[in-house]
DNA sequence: ATAATAAAAGAGTATTTTGTCTTTTATTAT
DNA sequence: ATAATAAAAGACAAAATACTCTTTTATTAT
């Protein structure tokens, strides 16, 4: 479905954001045991976030990850277009260039429907509300 | 979503289909044409179909591959099953090994409804309803 | 000012997936 | 029997993805 950068990446959001309730940011070492993934390679991908405007960060002493405000209300679908691209909202499920309903692929019409359900999903998916529910242990990020 | 050497596997079963139950065996080169694939690459995934009993073949002149009336039944979920695993079917969204009910990841029931109607969507899809499809043009395994 | 901290940047390695090329084996028609 | 055909097998190459290591830069507390 995603691609494994654009796994830790969405892990590490919601990670960071539950800190950022909490008032504190977070450093890339806490970050990596805290979601189970390679610690320079996330790194990496929340440098590319950062750039990107999906996280915010300040370094020094107790610098570290936070997401603002306005971080807050960004959707699981904006992590996912700027890590993977909109391929999985858009893209053919056998790889044609061009499958519409004119000249469809032998499953363009049912995997429409799972991609439309996807993206509702990860659309209506708010970083925020996964905050909460991290802290009170209703959702994991790693195992 | 599938690999693509899934994406060829299930394009050239389909073809294969169409071509057999016209009653001819086709050869590597037909099939890489009508697919729009690397030949020696479809040519490997056909050894293995082949072994996995998915597709029949048969060496020499008038050789080439079809499929028997067995084969004419089996489902998409079947060839993906084959190649890519069961993976698509029930593995995490997320990437965690465990996740469950009571271990759930974020978006842990959201996906799980996903995967349950991509998973009714191939095992309803038999190979013998897309050969009719495809003679009559109504739809397209290349492009 | 200086030392400590932590992210940013850059270069590099490993693994997996995708794709290519060559040789061998089986089958058929002559 | 022989030549032609076509899949099977094996070794290899390229590209993409996943991951690692080292150096630099910015910030803060002393």
């Amino acid at each position: 479905m995603f691609s494994k950068t654009c796994e830790y990446a969405i892990k590490a959001v919601i990670y960071i954001a539950q800190k950022s309730k909490d008032g504190v940011r977070v450093g890339i070492k806490e970050i990596a045991k805290g979601i189970d993934s390679p610690e320079h390679f996330i790194a990496k991908i929340l440098q590319d976030l950062s750039k990107k405007g999906i996280v915010q960060s300040m370094k020094g002493p107790n610098g570290g990850f936070y997401l603002d405000a306005e971080s807050m209300n960004i959707s699981l679908a904006d992590i996912v277009i700027k890590v993977d691209g909109d391929r999985v909202f858009t893209a053919c499920g056998l790889g044609l260039r061009q499958c519409n309903a004119q000249k469809p692929c032998p499953i363009h019409d049912q995997y429409q429907e799972i991609r439309q359900k996807t993206h509702d999903m990860l659309r209506n998916a708010k970083i925020g509300e996964f905050a909460d529910k991290l802290e009170r242990n209703t959702l994991f990020l790693k195992r």
